[in-house]
DNA sequence: AAATTTGTACCGAACAGTCTGTTTGTTTAT
DNA sequence: ATAAACAAACAGACTGTTCGGTACAAATTT
């Protein structure tokens, strides 16, 4: 009433909400609290909790789409150098978010199977991240750092799922495995 | 009080609950219900939901060790050939298995995080698998399939971690992506 | 004035866990 | 041999809390 809530700003909250606690342990009072909304103006704008986290992941895919771009459009190096500084930037990140991981990755993991909904919304995601990963597998492949016997769509897809495989695996651990990544990437690469 | 209950049977059941359906969208009114057992049973046998966790991620680790090594010891092929096999038919395993993937992934994503104890199980778990695969992956080495100038520890973590990440895909998109699957190992081969 | 948004009290259901008392097999004492 | 004592396992009603979601009136915007 004396407040007109931004709405952008809280779907940015619970990206942030869903992606340290994910769904099952974040409640609506919660999401209510942190974002400073009421209950009624959370149900008159998102209409349920499920909707408001089909929100958040559709938000979280384009920061982070926007972040592939940024990340692989500069083009001081090569193709291939660029996604394997990318990809070791991005696990390198874990240590200082706590090996949150990735909230794509994550809703997968913990929804997919009870959700068709997030499902769904998850693999789209996914789906647009390797649309941007790979024409600079393309490129890399053209260059004659991978492989030209894969498709880079598929290429694309091996390196994004492995590196899935390594944000999962960091939340036990506690620790990036930077050398099997960088082992995973030489072995990639062609000799 | 009519009736023993089986320990193991409970235990067993668990791993298919928790499997099935993550810790925090598991109760223990539902565990009770599916076990047979009361509350007072299930408390005094298992003290808390989480403790009955970690015995369930334990025991579970058990059944994936023996079947590791039961696929791993056939040697009637190269050992390349019997990891190729074997994480395929894994892979495969999860169509008819609703995608469920591995409890040992599972927990690692949805509690890793939060709680420490879980977390903590979960890698020493998948440190077992690791140890079921390294052997193999060295004889790959030896007979030439895999590259030698990487060690057979961070290889078989590699492969392992990659294959966990293809299961987490596998929950969005409903299908296993074989095609995938079979680039990357390709990939890892000598050529 | 009409329509929309907001705040708050509230709902029944489900949550993890506790409590009291009971049933059992075993151990000890007679 | 019998009985008393005991600890462990058991049953399930019950605790207080939190869950997602609703109802509705007040405030605000149109």
């Amino acid at each position: 009433m004396n407040y007109k809530h931004n709405k952008e700003k809280v779907i940015q909250k619970g990206v942030e909400l869903f992606w340290v606690k994910g769904y099952h342990s974040l409640g609506v009072n919660e999401i209510c609290e942190e974002t400073g909304m009421t209950k009624g103006a959370f149900y008159n704008t998102f209409k349920s909790k499920e909707k408001f986290l089909l929100t958040t992941i559709a938000s979280y895919g384009d920061i982070i789409v926007s972040h592939l771009q940024a990340q692989l459009s500069g083009k001081k190096t090569s193709a291939f150098y660029s996604l394997v500084t990318l990809y070791k930037n991005m696990l390198l990140a874990q240590t200082s978010n706590n090996y949150m991981g990735c909230l794509v990755n994550n809703m997968m993991s913990e929804m997919g199977t009870s959700y068709d909904a997030v499902a769904a919304m998850a693999a789209k995601q996914f789906k647009r991240f390797l649309m941007v990963i790979e024409p600079a597998v393309k490129e890399a492949q053209e260059a004659g750092d991978f492989d030209n016997n894969i498709s880079s769509e598929c290429l694309a897809e091996i390196i994004h799922t492995t590196f899935f495989g390594f944000l999962t695996r960091s939340k036990s651990t506690k620790t990036t495995n930077h050398e099997a990544m960088t082992s995973f990437f030489n072995i990639l690469k062609n000799r």
